[in-house]
DNA sequence: TACATACATTAGGTATGACTAAAATATGAT
DNA sequence: ATCATATTTTAGTCATACCTAATGTATGTA
């Protein structure tokens, strides 16, 4: 069933913080990866993004044509959906267990996310109840790489008195997360639109009915919420 | 107080795990550390070793006289012990949150001890209700290195009919470990010592008042005990 | 079609951390 | 005091992962 046939290839660190960045590149246009976005993505130059870029292909967990950006394989899809089921486990323990705040756990998990024992993860989603959405509403893949992902749609989407629930944020940085706890914004609130402000595209909402709050355009299309 | 006027400084992955190998050789005999024991310690060559002792040289962790060894530094010792506390704590939390078995943590603990973050180890520290000792016995260093070890010795030098208390072991390789548990021996398990062969060294011990075990003289010299 | 320019790759270099083989040093035995 | 041997270091190499500078490629505009 979901047996691999070929043992898994191991990747190093890095590779696995590569093969993470343009997965999720991947996800966000349909069409292929640049060089450019994945220096962008890694905070290193685009000359060391070829390096590996060469390394990636060779490992065919990339599909990579020079000059023309790169496509993630599927052996290269279940690598990377791994190392973001280990961030996003490690998250959930950080903030369910070690009470951080949201706002605290990406670096400490971008570390944890790559130690190597697979028992350790088995037992670590076993401790947490097998949780099925990190601290940000990102859904963990369970160890075949299945995601179960719901349906989310932006805030700035939602009508003039329609309703809805935050389910996730799309920026996960630590200064819209703390902003979000400034405003009483959670996984979870109750929102109603109120007002919606076509010049600037900011809107007032109602949080659990009975906190109104003004939002920007840029706060509003990062909150992803569910009707 | 206990505060650094210099920073502290950062140890590569690699520079943590040799001078942790030197602190553990430097507490058996007391004099100087050879490039062969780290060799054998660490599973590198000794020209792997010549090149490392070098860099901690450099790094005054240890001090450092070519052909005659090294001895550590009380700043290699302290940040020698920071990864000791990392390494200990991790191995309680495997064994006492996620169900590992004591033959079972320390290759993982071996990595996750390099995790850079300090306010983590001190939130693991609170969560497992800062344990003073790990599941093999061993002391937790406190964040300022200091350890609070007891009084504790080789089962072997028991006389006949005294009696103690498992505290430790020396050995804590998994083909151990797992013979302790097959013979039920733990961490805090009352000893009485039935009696003693000179010739080979074993001995017959009676283990929580009712179970017999006979014990060969490599085990008993790795078995610690607080009378 | 030509070409400016943005984008991407290659060439060459550095640092880390490993290795083998060769050379240097220390040490114990005669 | 000499020397054989074990130990240790150095020299030279390789792989990973980054960099800058130089070069090559694609693409849209003229
Ligand atoms: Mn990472
Ligand atoms: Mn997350
Ligand atoms: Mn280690
Ligand atoms: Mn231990």
């Amino acid at each position: 069933m979901h047996q691999n046939i070929r043992q898994m290839l191991e990747l190093t660190y890095s590779e696995e913080n590569y093969l993470k960045a343009i997965f999720h590149l991947s996800e966000e246009g349909k069409k292929s990866v640049s060089t450019n976005d994945i220096s962008a993505e890694m905070k290193t130059r685009p000359a060391s993004v070829s390096d590996m870029l060469r390394k990636l292909g060779e490992k065919e967990v990339i599909e990579y044509r020079k000059y023309y950006g790169v496509h993630i394989t599927e052996e290269g899809k279940k690598l990377a959906l791994q190392t973001i089921r280990k961030h996003r486990l490690w998250e959930v323990f950080l903030v369910e267990k070690l009470n951080f705040s949201w706002d605290e756990v990406h670096e400490v998990a971008d570390e944890l996310e790559h130690i190597k024992s697979k028992i350790l993860i088995q037992r670590l989603d076993e401790y947490l109840g097998f949780p099925k959405f990190d601290p940000h509403g990102d859904p963990i893949p369970d160890e075949y790489g299945d995601v179960r992902s719901r349906p989310r749609l932006p805030l700035s989407e939602l009508e003039i008195n329609a309703t809805g629930q935050i389910v996730a944020v799309k920026d996960s940085s630590a200064a819209f997360l703390r902003y979000l706890d400034k405003v009483g914004a959670y996984i979870g609130a109750r929102i109603k639109v109120m007002d919606k402000v076509e010049f600037d595209g900011s809107i007032e909402i109602l949080v659990d009915n009975k906190k109104s709050i003004f939002m920007s355009k840029e706060v509003v299309n990062n909150i992803l919420i569910m009707q």
